[in-house]
DNA sequence: ACAAATGTAATCGTTACTGTTACTTAATTG
DNA sequence: CAATTAAGTAACAGTAACGATTACATTTGT
């Protein structure tokens, strides 16, 4: 959802969008985006001003922003966790697979992430231009 | 959780280890360890016998049980997910905004399982094995 | 036959997230 | 300056996923 509201932002160019605009393109509700809206204001991904005529619009331009950002703007835990109750330090195993699992996770982690670098916001429009052009022409 | 379990049968190194002495070293309840076994018994990862004196084992050396094996067999749902509601069609961004990040999400699963792979059971048990030394030495 | 252990279903509690309502706050416009 | 517009925010309901627990059936070895 986080990726769709920047895709609408850079598709309106500049133009300011309100969260219920948003909120209709992504069939949710306008609370929702504009809980998105502020973690995406955090990370300076996007500018959102108050009253009449306001809305939100991109802090930069859409090939300066890419997918890992907007990830870690939007999500606050890891892709991976280890269970809440601590396994049994008196085995062997229990005792020290916690910590060689977090050191698995954070590279699986940031593999993933990476992968997600690789990817712009500019990328993610021009795919969405291109599949309207082939709607177009049907 | 499940590598844990895969690790403690590498450590127990072919002997048969019932559900319950695994959730003691895990720290939760054998039931949970039981439904982790099917799958990974569906997986052929472990070898599981029935009454008295049963248990699970490995099905095949640690070296050549990657991490991400364990990931698919017991995770069934994949690390990203589309919102359960459909976006608006009549809007250009979300025309096609579902299949961009489909084609997204797949790289980025691809990548993280990739990472995964790297490492083997095998791996695991080393690391656990050396830190159990360092104990020893205080 | 008995005991040990898995397979399995039902249920509860917790957590996280989306959705919704309601209200406050801020800024623009007539 | 008053009215309107839109974001910020808190509170709460609904849903889904997962772990934990209990209970019971099933299988197998002694």
């Amino acid at each position: 959802m986080a990726v769709h509201v920047l895709a609408v932002l850079a598709y309106k160019d500049g133009d300011r969008v309100t969260s219920a605009f948003l909120a209709g393109s992504i069939n949710t509700h306008p609370v929702i985006v504009r809980r998105l809206l502020l973690a995406l204001q955090r990370a300076k991904l996007v500018e959102t001003s108050k009253g009449a005529g306001a809305g939100s619009r991109l802090n930069c331009s859409p090939s300066r922003i890419n997918l890992a950002q907007v990830y870690r703007a939007v999500e606050d835990s890891e892709a991976f966790a280890t269970p809440s109750r601590k396994p049994n330090a008196a085995c062997p195993v229990g005792n020290c697979i916690l910590e060689t699992m977090e050191r698995i996770f954070a590279s699986a982690q940031q593999a993933l992430e990476k992968d997600l670098e690789k990817t712009t916001l500019a990328n993610v429009l021009d795919i969405i231009k291109a599949s309207c052009l082939c709607e177009k022409k049907r």
